[in-house]
DNA sequence: CATGAATGAGCCTTCATTCAT
DNA sequence: TATGAATGAAGGCTCATTCAT
């Protein structure tokens, strides 16, 4: 076989593969693990069920490519937040900004993660999808906390208080913590919000106020930072308002 | 027929719901919305299906139902809170107290709050029971929204910067994010976690010093408020481990 | 609910569970065990599919009820065969009789056997079918090793060449290897066979004459003792022609 | 095209075939014909699906022909074994000895038997696989008929009592018999089996003697003649123990 | 020829819901 | 009113067979 049609070949089979990944996604995250039926997914690709069957080994193996092809974004988009220029609270804005972003593009994404919490979820799937999860949630992570480190080593965040550790998690807490309740329609409801994003980086801002990165935003003004954030690092970020 | 007999019938049945609701909620925290069937709790409960139908007109209506008794006892846990004696702080507090008291009761709590965000499942609900739920949220909030209050009038909280809703949620939004990251199987790995709560507190606490909530944890050692709480609130948390 | 409705479910059931191991047998034997469908089986007896679950935890569990069942009715054969009064090689006689009369009610029986071998298909089966099945198993065995130790005990067959396991398990097998052999299409055409069953007692003769168990065919007409047999023991069998 | 590669074209075809075969008998005989899958097949021979079927035009059709290929290597083993110089009985006894020997090889080979009892099995095989089959049947048949005419011949056997055919059929059922018994779990534990050789080895000297066929084994000892089958017939037969 | 992606009918099994008793 | 047998539509998954490349 010519080594074009092989590559044909390829092409193909990696384009099919995406095609059931973004159409798993939407449905996945529309119906919940358990609610989500091969059945559905081969009527919406218009292919058959043995066919998803060629790519994935099980309906698990499936759910972890979609969650691993979510984080791996994430992953990207945190990296290249984390490479943006300026002090550590800003670069510490720029990786909530990334944040921000992914949950415009999935925003119900911590559904995906749910169901991951069994157990025998893990053991379904293949143990080379396993292994890339973990690899972008270690991307993810480290992102975080080379800003962390970074603003240990420019003395903007006191090493005493809290570890490295705990202040990424704490970064990411706030913000899956506020993206979800921001959505819960009781609680727009009656907290009367209307812009989601804006609690969100609110919090987050509080809470890194809160561990005294400097500077506070009491002390500066974040707003130029944003833009600067917006169009050096995220031109996409359609979601972005200026106040 | 008798009033009196008619009262009993009516405590039976009462009291047949509440059994009912009891085991449901234990297997639907333990196998999630769909992974809980009727025949296990039937068995459970050792009455037939037919009777859980006379109770219930779907899963989804008890799914509801469940739910909401456990909002119930969360609305209770937050208003004993709200109640405790003590500057506004410290009070806020003992809100974030009660808030960790329902986690270590129900850990699996938000897996039921997840499943009721698709709309088909408030569909298939009874009237009557969305409007118990909608109560029961209500009471929750309007327990944060009095110690917020309270804090403005003491002058521990400026007016200024955010209003009392917006307060509110970043409480809430600060808890439930970091109770469920601190649970994410990568994150315990990635950032070494052992115990979830601590993590939890530690978050509320820096996300309420970011307002500028008076005394901020750094000018005050709350140690002595967390035993008060417990002694005088919660005296049957037995998870709480003086430092 | 009164013990006339209770008894009359029981009855009902039961004769569910029947209806349903009948029409299994007939759909195993033709098609064994893989080829054998729930489906067909649901359409056969005209309930549905979730029906035969409520009786049976599995198809294997299913299956080795069909199994047991027709293992339960040899060894009601076997019993009744040693019962016969007579030498013990007319016992024995008795019991080729009542293996044959078996043969002739489920001429397919080895394929069920057959799919017995499997470790996969015992872990699949519930535990009290299991035990069942081992309980007819032994009464089968019981049955002729009575009727060996007659012939000891008579001196109408030698203790020490053979034990009365080893004599046991030659009549069993030369009765099935014969079913089976005068079964096969090609060895009917190549050897002329039309007559199965004189084929199988033949053999067995051939057998019991070979282990010296008295008196030999050579030395005696087992003419009358088959009619004894028939009459006194297997009045049903309409299949035995006297010569 | 030339002749040469038209023949070497043939060459690897048949070679293809085979190897085919050989893979196809190994997964049949271990899984059985359902759970045999050509999936398994192509991945094990390392050719393609496609591949499979330009040489087979249905899995029975393949099945059909592993079970000849079986079939005629018995018929092979048959014909070696009834060339062995000696009486009658020691050349009944190495036919014996060779079914011993195939059954070694190719211990569940009667699985394979009992699937194609099925009619719509052999609806599906090709016209000339079931022509090769019925060769390779009478092959093996005739060689037991020779070994049986032999002993008429001279006078060990008597011509009275048994047609040549029934005689050969005894012979084979006693084996397949003996060998399946020998092989049923429960059998094994209720008669205490651990050599199934021995077991069908001895019922077969048991029958023979049944019929009369000189030397009866009380007469004569086969020790020293299994020897020499062993080391004249059959010195690849490395399960056979001189006791 | 060889390939292997695609098919689609079929498999066993589960379960929310109904309804005759 | 309580029951639980019956249902039947899905569910995840397999695999013999076909066919464009």
């Amino acid at each position: 076989m010519l080594p074009q049609t092989q590559s044909r070949k390829d092409r193909e089979r990696k384009a099919r593969e995406e095609l059931i990944v973004d159409h798993a996604r939407r449905l996945l995250l529309s119906h919940g693990f358990q609610g989500f039926s091969l059945d559905d997914l081969a009527r919406s690709i218009e292919y058959s069920k043995g066919t998803i069957y060629q790519h994935f080994e099980s309906k698990e193996d499936l759910a972890l490519a979609v969650a691993t092809s979510a984080l791996k974004e994430r992953a990207d988009l945190f990296e290249r937040a984390a490479r943006f220029q300026g002090k550590s609270r800003e670069r510490a804005r720029a990786i909530g900004f990334a944040c921000c972003h992914f949950m415009v593009a999935y925003p119900d994404y911590f559904h995906v993660e749910m169901m991951m919490k069994s157990q025998s979820f893990w053991e379904k799937a293949s143990e080379e999808r396993r292994r890339q999860n973990a690899m972008q949630a270690g991307r993810t992570f480290r992102s975080m906390l080379e800003v962390v480190h970074a603003g240990f080593e420019a003395g903007d965040l006191s090493r005493e208080r809290l570890s490295a550790e705990e202040i990424a998690i704490a970064m990411a807490s706030v913000t899956v913590g506020s993206h979800i309740m921001s959505h819960v329609p009781e609680m727009r409801l009656l907290a009367g919000i209307d812009d989601s994003i804006r609690i969100v980086r609110q919090n987050q801002d509080l809470l890194l106020d809160g561990m005294g990165w400097k500077s506070l935003l009491a002390d500066f003004d974040y707003a130029a930072t944003d833009l600067r954030i917006r169009s050096e690092i995220f031109p996409e970020a359609t979601w972005f308002q200026t106040p």
